[in-house]
DNA sequence: CTGTTAGCGCGTTCAC
DNA sequence: GTGAACGCGCTAACAG
């Protein structure tokens, strides 16, 4: 068996409660004793048992990030981010993955797995609103994501309708005419990422005086092979277009790809612009224009709202808490060379 | 207070054990007093508290994978293919971040947190060979990485000499005759992943029969930006090169943006080949000839090794368990655009 | 400065 | 089929 506190003590002649002062340094501890305690715990190899002490503190000083994908870039810049942060903090940063569908981000929250956890910064792709109104958590939990949420939680996102109205108006302003949206969809009143990128689409050519053909909006899941295929059925069904805005610098990757391998030159025959502003878009080929996202006071301000619900003694949105804070970062477009000069 | 077992079976006017047992399935409970529990469980709104369950247990059925950075793609991957494995098990995988400095990973090893995992995976990146070597754990340890490893710890890698020898001699095969490595450095004996590359590419030219320039060794961080350096750096030097070997894909992609900028057509001018075979790097312009290691094999072969050492009951490199397994995972060579046809 | 007591919430063990 | 007691390992609270 693995060596206990008790252990220790009794090797070290002092009492359990003297060993854990010595390794807290909680309590001040005879020069002494703590030399005999610190002898004692590296001859027999004690080490502390965490759990143990997690049961007794009722606290971890771990935050979870919960993802849906582990492997999509967006998520890794964020974790990176978030883990500089706490680190500064003495905390640590875990991530874990849903799967993105709505059915797996359900069975997530139900599992009782957020309770080791000082908070929760849930990343929501698959609910809708509905569902994560009903949520029940016990511990402090804050919203990230492109959805409408809920008034009750906790929410920091993007100011995505005013990213996508840049990045169309940039396009427009260039010289475009027929800018195709690829990860369009119908801008549904309850919101999620690509219904309010797409509705900044459309208000930029309302503010242009112009109307999108229908024709130019393509659906397509946020993966950059579906960016690529979105492109050639663009070509394949002869739909014109001299512009793509990628709803994703994710979703641009392939559209890149696509142009490449049909032999169109960006920005001359189309131009291009994404989202999110990923650390590597400023090296596809070309450089991809993108729209960036105020990416470390997003992960400061989800912390800060995090921290504000204390150690989950407040209980499930708690009436006696402070009311639930909704963030937009802002955005801003960064011109490279997918685009003209404008 | 969060309610307890003991207030929810005094609600049930029944015993802690008997929830417990209704809760677990472990043992049979007659219906109607499940009925009773369950009911009260409802109303009280009771919420298993997992870290007292972990401790009574000394389980957690969780795995974590450490690894150096949460924003590199290989990572990223490499945690969606544990994590699915895992779960068709009813396991988990957390992803924890050590900074990939030595000094990072062995505080990383030093933190008693690993405790809190049936297993963990270790990506193995800053250390020495030597720092490995005196790692003390009393958790199942499997490291991952290109580094030699001591034979106590069992190592999952690729088999990094193999691939970037094929890399090379493809490269030689089409034509090229100044093959640049990205990425390369001394070969040192004790091994790492950017030594081992570096031998696979000098082997591939003394089974050409021909030496490479000395000055076609580029030394660089595996990121896209000192991918990106390294070609500006060739050309303002006038090192003359008709071919890069990047080592990693990561690195190819900063590659190509220089190559882009430079005006430099891939494959006409400069070939390129890159290593890992990244989902996305089938999607860069134009699309990157790598070399791809078989991805599930090492994730599969990871677990079923973590799995071997059983749930930590054998203490540090047991005597008595298993002897330690190495295992290289193959490679193959995938053409694609950056390359010419052979 | 150090020891004693008690309990965090659950689940194994043994009794009925 | 159900309950009582005890302990997993650590640390507040209260002595002394």
């Amino acid at each position: 068996m693995k060596p206990t506190m008790s252990d220790v003590a009794r090797a070290a002649g002092v009492s359990a409660m003297t060993v854990s002062n010595v390794l807290t340094g909680r309590r001040r501890v005879g020069a002494a004793t703590r030399a005999r305690v610190q002898q004692a715990a590296a001859d027999l190899g004690y080490e502390l048992n965490l759990t143990a002490r997690h049961l007794r503190a009722g606290r971890t000083d771990t935050v979870a990030l919960v993802v849906p994908h582990f492997d999509h870039p967006y998520y890794g810049e964020l974790a990176a981010r978030l883990a500089r942060l706490l680190a500064a903090d003495g905390r640590h940063l875990v991530v874990e993955q849903t799967g993105a569908s709505r059915q797996a981000e359900l069975a997530a929250v139900g599992q009782a797995r957020w309770q080791l956890y000082d908070g929760v910064l849930l990343s929501v792709v698959g609910m809708s609103a509905a569902d994560v109104a009903d949520l029940e958590t016990s511990v402090p939990l804050v919203l990230l994501g492109e959805q409408e949420m809920p008034a009750r939680w906790d929410h920091v996102r993007m100011d995505n309708v005013a990213g996508a109205r840049l990045a169309t108006a940039h396009l427009l302003a260039t010289g475009s005419r027929r800018v195709a949206i690829v990860g369009g969809t119908d801008p549904a009143p309850e919101g999620g990422m690509m219904p309010a990128r797409t509705a900044g689409w459309s208000a930029a050519h309302t503010d242009a005086g112009t109307v999108p053909a229908p024709e130019l909006l393509v659906p397509a899941p946020s993966d950059p092979f579906h960016g690529r295929d979105a492109v050639r059925r663009l070509l394949r069904e002869g739909i014109a277009f001299d512009a793509v805005f990628a709803v994703t610098d994710t979703l641009a990757t392939g559209v890149l790809a696509g142009l490449a391998e049909a032999g169109l030159r960006v920005p001359q025959d189309v131009q291009v612009v994404g989202f999110d502003n990923l650390a590597t878009s400023e090296l596809t080929v070309p450089a991809l224009t993108t729209v960036d996202p105020a990416h470390e006071q997003m992960a400061a301000d989800a912390l800060r709202l995090l921290d504000r619900l204390g150690t989950g003694r407040s209980g499930v949105g708690a009436p006696d808490g402070p009311p639930a804070e909704h963030v937009t970062a802002p955005v801003r477009l960064i011109p490279r060379a997918t685009t003209r000069p404008a």
